[in-house]
DNA sequence: TGTACATCAGTGAACGCGCGTTCACTGATGTAC
DNA sequence: TGTACATCAGTGAACGCGCGTTCACTGATGTAC
């Protein structure tokens, strides 16, 4: 049992040839052990999984375990970052590609959606997570969920019908896009693959209805009791 | 020990006098059960608390259980329907209040919040199980929230704005309308008493924003493919 | 290059525990007469 | 109203099982000389 020199696990990446010190082997074991969470998470939630189940999973005895990480929740932190931080980075890619006086919707959506679909396990996690079990998972994806947030929140800036909003109201538009891009991606998640199109599409829409809008906003009176309710027609 | 005849129970209604048949015992029961549940699950996910716990909880052996319910899952289901059947109706009275003329959005939108803030428990468990754990909980859960717009967006035909629309652009803005509620309602819940009305503020001014922009959207073009993302500024 | 010792990733047996489910049961409530 | 039997909600012991964690261990890799 325990973890072989070269990949049978097909996810652990083919090391160059020889050389297999134990920094090379801890570290795959620790990939395995992190691989073989993620596929049981896409069945169950993080605290109904067992460390047991973990490790076998993953080729491994239960006591190899903690060479690698204290406790299970240790080792969902680690795939929260690995899940969210990578994520961020594609995206924060994505808007300096797109031109700077555009926001490309579609493209730029179409490209989460892609990235979301090709790394499944992680974001199913992620979409299981963000409101279930263990509070400090949570408080960790809403943690990073929000710096997608922030960082769209300072781009907008970037656009002449926003130049002049406060940033707490470009935070509000920023909120609104981000959480339609999240409930996208958890629908995805969920779906088979020929209504995916549909999500998509829908999603768009609500987008662009929310941005058709923003030359109309009347930016947040001065403060204290909100304004009332508006009448539609 | 078992269920004891008069109300030791806060949560069970107490009955009128003596009569205790075999039936309102039975019933008494079945609610101690589903109480203990939601208890529990204020704390943890649905598939990692016990059927023994739940008893235990409920103050009676695990096997009185069977008496109740096939399964745990069987009394997930009467919770989804419990949690999300009533918040239907009282929506549903909501709009029949508010006048034909004026959306009433921030008094709609408060009482929801008072309602949700009402029932923590259980709309904490669908907050959880929306996209955790359980397959069929999952589902149900789903079924629901789509109930809820699509009554919404019937009900959006009645403003002028929108009596032109196709039933599917209604849709788009009703999805996104629910949206904003259903995630202001699960952020309530994980929130302190004094960040609340931020979270109340914010949600308001994304659906103010959404329905600013209805006088200028453009319902979908014919079909096929997706127009091109729509520069802002 | 060869030898002797240190390091440490992974092992496997053992522990006490809570689990879901079965079973034959008890005794209060319900009912037929 | 009183008696004799039926019903059935809830009990408690028992089962085999997987759990997280501990412990002393093995043996390949690393290192000092």
């Amino acid at each position: 049992m325990a973890q072989t020199l070269s990949g049978e696990r097909s996810s652990t990446p083919r090391r160059r040839a020889a050389p297999v010190s134990r920094q090379q082997t801890k570290e795959q074991t620790r990939q395995a052990l992190l691989a073989a969470a993620l596929k049981l998470l896409s069945q169950h939630s993080f605290d109904s999984i067992s460390l047991r189940e973990v490790t076998r999973e993953a080729g491994v005895s239960p006591t190899a375990f903690y060479r690698h990480f204290e406790d299970m929740e240790e080792l969902g932190l680690v795939l929260v970052e690995e899940s969210l931080g990578t994520l961020r980075v594609v995206i924060r890619e994505l808007r300096a590609e797109a031109s700077e006086q555009s926001l490309e919707l579609a493209k730029t959506v179409r490209a989460i959606a892609e990235y979301v679909l090709a790394h499944q396990l992680h974001l199913r996690f992620i979409a299981r997570e963000r409101w279930g079990g263990r509070r400090r998972l949570r408080r960790e994806i809403r943690r990073e969920i929000q710096l997608f947030t922030d960082e769209l929140a300072v781009d907008l800036a970037g656009y002449d019908a926003l130049a002049r909003w406060s940033m707490d109201d470009r935070r509000v538009l920023a909120g609104l896009l981000t959480e339609l891009v999240v409930r996208m991606s958890i629908e995805l998640l969920d779906t088979r693959a020929d209504e995916r199109e549909e999500i998509i599409q829908q999603t768009l829409r609500q987008m662009r209805l929310a941005i058709v809008g923003v030359p109309n906003w009347k930016p947040r009176e001065p403060r204290g009791r909100a304004p009332a309710g508006r009448a539609v027609g």
